[in-house]
DNA sequence: CTGTTAGCGCGTTCAA
DNA sequence: TTGAACGCGCTAACAG
């Protein structure tokens, strides 16, 4: 690859003035300008991009780590959001260096990105109770956005992205109570995770609104993959026949609930109702088509792009902590073609 | 963020001395070794990534750019690739740089990232006729990897990973013809891009297996989207309603299809068969199930990544040029419940 | 307008 | 066993 050095001795120049001409500074003879262009276009320069981040100590790259070995979360969650930061990203004018972790220890992959100064920002995704990237990036004070809320009851003192879920959750559920079900299951997800209390809440705040009794047995918790709501929704049902619905956390639980329910030869959505919740693309084409909410990834992951690009340009944030309205999608699983009758 | 020069201030040391108790060299006291260990690990050391990549020439890192503003091309494709290679660069301890294109200058994010020196090797996906990305890269000498033979009438010499696709094609429109389908039509992708060419070969080489004439005008192509699938199926179902099924070189143009078939107040499966190929996790779940043929990305990500860390490392290649085979995967949306008679 | 000097943080000579 | 000097490729400050 040629370098500003070649440039300077095919042209005469000094590196300096090859630099400044190829940077575009107007004080250099526009003929010198000119010579130096054309040489430089002759050799295909081509800045090197790595001595140029060492010198101005900046990257124009954002960092990402998405759980590999962790089997339990990996799911579609991380690639449709990846895809959606990927575009938000290249729009800004950035890159994204994307780590998977691969350890046991999550957070080398983060020291290693972050302390080793490979990018100006880092996007957190999927909070956990007392996350410790989070403790680290504010500890080491380094640029970063975050893909969901803290939990309820701890505080979210940092930029972020957000459904809101509970509201979501809560729609889904008088959704469901609205077509007369009254024995409603949930999977949540695992408790770790962040979003897991707004879950429960909006659950039970619909129950409560409509005067129905929480019921704890009722609730039990999935590990965000198809096999999860698998094998949670066999708990429930076969514990507690008489539920007419269940509400699963996610689109991929929902779509392992389908399958458990047809395993027991029921009939989703006439003997019992399924919904989900994320936009997986799956729940559209789902069998019978998923009643699901709506989690809009493309723009959360416009929302965080540019929030974490404000936030590292120093330029005034506006509103750092963002809360999106979730939508109700209904589809037909929801057994709305049959009524239910109250049972004791 | 600590450096070397903080640590070999705080104990003394140069910094010479620091850099290689902590590389681990054998040259230096045990003793020594100790004291700047316990400093480097007191004050968080985390040695500067970019500052090593431009003293070693190296970054660990390995690139892929994906499309952006291309509409045309982007689908779930390049996120399920991503996923796949993600997690394959992050079990061979290098990091993923994503550059999505975003100018009407597809080639200028390849410059950026390979000419700038900021990955050590490159994976080209959906290869096109004539494609200027490999060209680029062949005459650089950059290592590069390639998601997909040339088309049929080019050269491939290069390191690549395809699914065989001819075979693929041939195998559902076998499917299709042992069922009784006399009159299948085909949505290609669009004649640019290299692969199209054998799925073409396929479909061809079963029709005139089973003696059954080739119609050029049972042939067409589709934007690799569902939109495309829509469009090409309204086309074929107009001027050709003898057609009893549609083989679809995408799943998401399979789905585009079953749309339209509905849309006309026809019935998929019954009155028309339609399949997929890709593996897009959409054809399990679509309405009716999709026969489809698969295509294993985590597998074909970790070919790639493997093949082109060996290729950068200078290690003995192997066999460069992978073939996998396709798998058919029958579901029911093949009418195969409905014998067809023969149509003059 | 142009060139010299200096340094980003690190690793690798070579000499002590 | 340790340290001083050098350079990876580039840009910024300062002189001339």
């Amino acid at each position: 690859m040629a370098k500003l050095k070649d440039i300077a001795q095919k042209t005469g120049f000094s590196i300096t003035t090859v630099s400044r001409a190829l940077a575009g500074y107007d004080d250099v003879n526009p003929d010198t300008r000119r010579q130096i262009e054309a040489v430089a276009m002759g050799l295909g320069y081509q800045p090197n991009g790595v001595a140029r981040q060492l010198r101005s100590q900046k990257t124009d790259t954002l960092g990402i780590v998405i759980p590999s070995d962790d089997t339990r979360f990996s799911d579609d969650f991380f690639s449709e959001l990846l895809m959606g930061v990927g575009y938000a990203t290249a729009h800004m004018g950035y890159d994204l260096l994307v780590s998977a972790q691969t350890s046991d220890d999550e957070m080398s992959a983060y020291r290693r990105i972050v302390g080793g100064n490979r990018v100006d920002g880092v996007i957190i995704a999927r909070t956990r109770r007392h996350d410790p990237r989070i403790a680290y990036l504010q500890e080491c004070g380094h640029a970063f956005v975050v893909a969901g809320r803290s939990a309820p009851d701890e505080p979210s003192n940092f930029p972020y992205v957000d459904v809101d879920s509970q509201d979501g959750i809560g729609q889904v559920t008088n959704h469901l109570i609205g077509l007369g079900h009254r024995h409603i299951g949930i999977i949540l997800p695992p408790s770790e995770i962040a979003y897991t209390g707004y879950r429960l809440a909006g659950y039970q705040q619909a129950l409560i609104h409509a005067h129905l009794p929480y019921q704890p047995h009722y609730v039990v918790h999935g590990d965000l993959r198809r096999e999860g709501g698998r094998d949670a929704t066999y708990n429930l049902l076969t514990h507690h026949p008489q539920l007419t619905a269940i509400v699963a956390c996610n689109d991929a639980m929902a779509l392992g609930a389908m399958n458990t329910i047809q395993a027991m030869g029921l009939r989703v959505g006439a003997d019992v109702a399924v919904t989900g919740f994320d936009n997986i693309a799956l729940a559209e084409h789902a069998h019978p088509p998923l009643t699901t909410v709506r989690q809009p990834f493309v723009e959360i992951g416009q929302h965080l792009v540019e929030l974490l690009i404000r936030l590292i340009q120093q330029k005034p944030l506006g509103e750092s902590q963002i809360l999106l309205s979730p939508m109700l999608i209904i589809r037909q699983s929801c057994g709305a073609d049959l009524p239910r009758t109250e049972s004791p």
